[in-house]
RNA sequence: GGGCCCGUAGCUUAGACUGGCUGGAGCAACCGGCUGAUAACCGGUAGGUCGAGAGUUCGAAUCUCUCCGGGCCCA
């Protein structure tokens, strides 16, 4: 390799150091000699390091979080190359989902999901398409100017057909294993707008409200006796199919004004304060489970068993009567005791949010209208025990300020809860830094698993491959798994194609059961599976790079923040699962948020974080590296701005630079030529075997932490090295020593010193500061290093 | 509302798992010095109810509980 910096003797550098100027030179003699490639290239075949890049959504401009990421993740990837390992990186953009239409929406000024299908799908995934990467520049730029070494050429992108093409294949292994299921799923609800909200959509609109609640009796079969319940939504009873209870707490049964009434011990002395009322027997909840009642209402006939107690532990003993009114279709607890017991799901509310006709007396209104007068009804038929305020939060609509209901939509879902076991299994397997996420907040969140609600009623992603026969009788579903299929299977599978809507869906599809037409399931998928995919779908896997995949799984590691957690840490561990029984990556390093100057999340819509830009022209990326690294452990938050890395570069980079000047201004003036003129150590002072064997001690720190991925200490441990024992201690006590006119032993003892700690500091630190001690290490190496 | 993480000087932090001399350090401030690499350096001064309270203990920043504040995730 022919270069610029090839010179026989050491160069005397700048007095000045310009962090920009040395960044822009190292940068374009990284690109000029392809640098990064050749720092693959030269490992192959030695052990791989394998990297999985979680994919960045390239619509909105990078913040100092993703700067933090991105350092991160440079950094342990430089120091496992310099380690010997062959390490492949490939880029990759996340492009799909829900935020990328919203700012279309925006951008479009469309209100809603009407306005969308009213300006064409076809237009608008168009302008979705656009818009993902309106920002890759930006993103791009950035991720060079901070020394991040990543194929950014070849990088995976989830919306190619190529990788729809692999994530299609994973569902029809998902389907093969019966693992695919449509269901149903509760969500908030928007009568008004016909639309269900997101969670981040709710949290806007609580309220909080005055409600009736009701006491509500629930008569036993072929007894005398009533079970008291308690809601604040009286117009679920309609659907009423069960009545919960916890096991563990206890039941009484009570005479209270002629009546016998079962509830929680607990509740009673509180609801009947100061009231007269006999104990006539004591039970746990457990004992009362199955126990049958009669149904409030007869508005339809259900096929499976219903109306009866059922055990459940989210009942609580704040408030009510410890009896909980179970309506599996318009609560989310409900419906999961609702699968649980296999309940029939009655809905007998209207999308409008009205009663339908099966339910006469209160047909064509408002759910929330009818409440007082399905109270005064229940009245009437002796079923009601009291009526009370009842204060508490509610959620309302952010857009039309109506009242939201929850409601059972249909939805697809991947049977996680079938994998339960093996998902905490392959959880155990991985390394977890921090330690305590592994079982805490993501052991948890696994133990606790729920079936992943995979469909969104949307149009920018990746369609769900399932198509149904439109023939009543047949009704023949299946589910296609790559594009050889689909093509083997459509009429009118047009050369050039593109997988999303609208194409999928005009797609003329025959019955292979009954000829009849069939008709895809209109939903696209979460996002979350297709970055969780990645580590399959970014090699195409299966349809190409079998081998490839083979060796590049499981992946040695990943590292995104905290806030990926129950992201794409999970969706990549279910995939992998339920796909390979396999944990998909053995190290994951968790990284705390950017938070600004008053600790604040940085976020894309509130913009209060600094240009990274500014930083990085004036302090440059060594030091906003330095200070991103060694500022806390990488998993605690970080608060970023510009005056703390000014100090960094201040405190050390600029100590470090001048340590290397001060050496190399003089070595050059002396022509120090460390080919012949190093002394053997014996011949050397005892100021110098120390600073040697400091060098040594903390290098072996150094190594120790990098094991656990403790950066922070490895840093400030080289960080003391050089300002205290380097440059404030060894470096001042040998200034004497190079002022010597003629070349003495030793003055070469020191020049022999300071040439091997500064090149040993240079190869240290390298992949923390990748830009300043590539500029020392090319001028002090020499032509056979 | 639930789970998890964090709280040490004006700022950045060490110490906590495994309790033990007077809670260390850097920046900023003040006083004095030195400087033939440095945006430095050296000596000294000041600055702390270790978020608050209770408990365990001979002894608590450290262990336990409650509360307050910040954050993330989930409802």
């Amino acid at each position: 390799m022919q270069n610029i910096w090839r010179s026989k003797m050491i160069k005397s550098p700048p007095q000045k150091y310009s962090p920009i100027n040395v960044e822009k030179k190292i940068l374009k003699f990284w690109d000029e000699n392809s640098i990064f490639q050749m720092s693959i290239d030269q490992r192959k075949g030695c052990k791989p390091y394998v990297f999985l890049e979680g994919p960045p959504t390239a619509n909105g401009m990078p913040h100092p979080g993703h700067i933090l990421t991105r350092v991160m993740k440079d950094l342990v990837l430089r120091y496992e190359t310099m380690n010997g390992h062959y390490i492949l990186r490939k880029a990759g953009w996340d492009t799909h989902g829900l935020p990328v239409e919203i700012e279309v929406e925006k951008q479009l000024g469309l209100e809603d999901k009407q306005g969308v299908e009213e300006y064409g799908i076809k237009k608008f995934n168009e302008e979705c398409k656009k818009c993902v990467f309106k920002y890759e520049h930006a993103w791009v730029e950035m991720t060079k100017r901070i020394g991040f070494w990543l194929d950014m050429e070849n990088p995976y992108v989830t919306l190619t057909n190529d990788y729809i093409e692999s994530v299609w294949w994973s569902l029809k292994q998902a389907w093969a294993k019966k693992l695919l299921y449509k269901g149903y799923k509760v969500v908030p609800y928007c009568p008004r707008c016909g639309t269900a909200l997101s969670a981040h959509e709710i949290s806007q609109g609580y309220k909080n409200v005055k409600e009736p609640s009701i006491f509500v009796k629930f008569k036993l079969k072929n007894k005398d006796e009533y079970f008291l319940a308690w809601t604040t939504t009286p117009w679920t009873l309609i659907s009423n199919v069960a009545l919960a209870v916890h096991p563990d707490q206890l039941y009484v049964k009570i005479r209270y004004n002629d009546q016998i009434l079962i509830l929680a011990e607990e509740r009673a002395p509180v609801l009947l304060k100061g009231q007269n009322y006999d104990l006539l027997d004591g039970f746990k909840g457990k004992e009362l489970e199955k126990i049958e009642y009669e149904p409030l209402f007869d508005f339809v006939k259900v096929k499976k068993k219903a109306w009866y107690v059922v055990l459940a532990d989210f009942v609580t003993m704040e408030d009510g009567t410890g009896i909980v009114h179970i309506a599996p279709a318009f609560g989310e607890d409900d419906y999961n005791v609702g699968m649980k017991y296999d309940l029939p799901v009655v809905q007998l509310v209207k999308l409008d949010g009205t009663f339908p006709p099966e339910v006469p007396l209160w047909k064509g209104q408002f759910v929330k209208d009818a409440d007082p007068k399905i109270i005064e009804h229940l009245k009437k038929r002796k079923l009601i025990e009291g009526v009370h305020e009842y204060t508490h939060d509610y959620p309302f609509c952010w857009r039309c300020e109506s009242p939201l209901i929850y409601y059972a939509m249909e939805s697809w879902f991947i049977a996680m809860t079938n994998v339960q076991e093996s998902l905490v299994r392959n959880n155990n397997n991985i390394n977890w830094y921090p330690e305590h996420l592994q079982q805490g907040r993501f052991g948890d969140f696994i133990r606790d698993v729920k079936d992943w609600s995979l469909s969104r009623k949307r149009y920018w992603g990746t369609p769900l491959p399932i198509w149904t026969c439109t023939d009543e009788n047949c009704k023949n579903q299946i589910c296609i798994g790559s594009i050889k299929d689909l093509r083997e299977l459509s009429e009118n599978f047009p050369k050039d194609y593109d997988l999303h809507k609208p194409l999928v869906d005009e797609l003329i599809i025959k019955c292979p059961k009954c000829k009849s037409k069939m008709k895809r399931e209109e939903e696209v998928i979460d996002c979350w599976y297709d970055s969780g995919s990645a580590f399959f779908a970014q090699w195409h896997y299966p349809f190409e790079n079998k081998q490839e995949f083979k060796q590049n799984f499981p992946v040695d590691f990943i590292s995104e923040a905290l806030d990926q957690t129950r992201g794409w840490f999970y969706s990549l561990l279910a995939i992998s699962t339920f796909l390979f029984d396999e944990r998909a990556y053995k190290n994951v390093l968790t990284l705390g948020l950017v938070l600004d100057e008053n600790n604040q999340k940085m976020s894309k819509s509130k913009r209060n974080y600094v240009d990274p830009d500014i930083i990085l022209d004036n302090e440059g990326a060594d030091a906003l590296r330095w200070y991103l690294i060694s500022a806390s452990a990488p998993w605690m938050s970080k608060r970023f701005y510009e005056q703390a890395v000014k100090e960094t570069l201040g405190k050390f980079i600029l100590t470090f630079w001048n340590s290397y000047n001060f050496f190399a201004t003089y070595a050059a003036l002396d022509n120090f030529n460390p080919k012949k003129d190093i002394l053997p150590i014996q011949r050397r002072q005892f100021l110098d075997k120390w600073i040697i064997s400091r060098f040594n001690k903390i290098s072996s720190e150094f190594k120790r932490y990098m094991k656990t991925f403790e950066v922070h200490k490895a840093a400030r441990v080289v960080e003391g090295f050089i300002i205290e024992d380097f440059s404030n201690w060894y470096l001042r006590r040998s200034r004497k020593r190079l002022w010597a006119e003629e070349k003495t032993q030793d003055k070469l003892a020191g020049y022999s010193t300071m040439y091997e700690v500064l090149l040993g500091l240079s190869k240290l630190v390298a992949p923390f500061i990748p830009f300043i001690t590539e500029e020392i290490y090319q001028n002090l190496k020499t032509d056979d290093i």
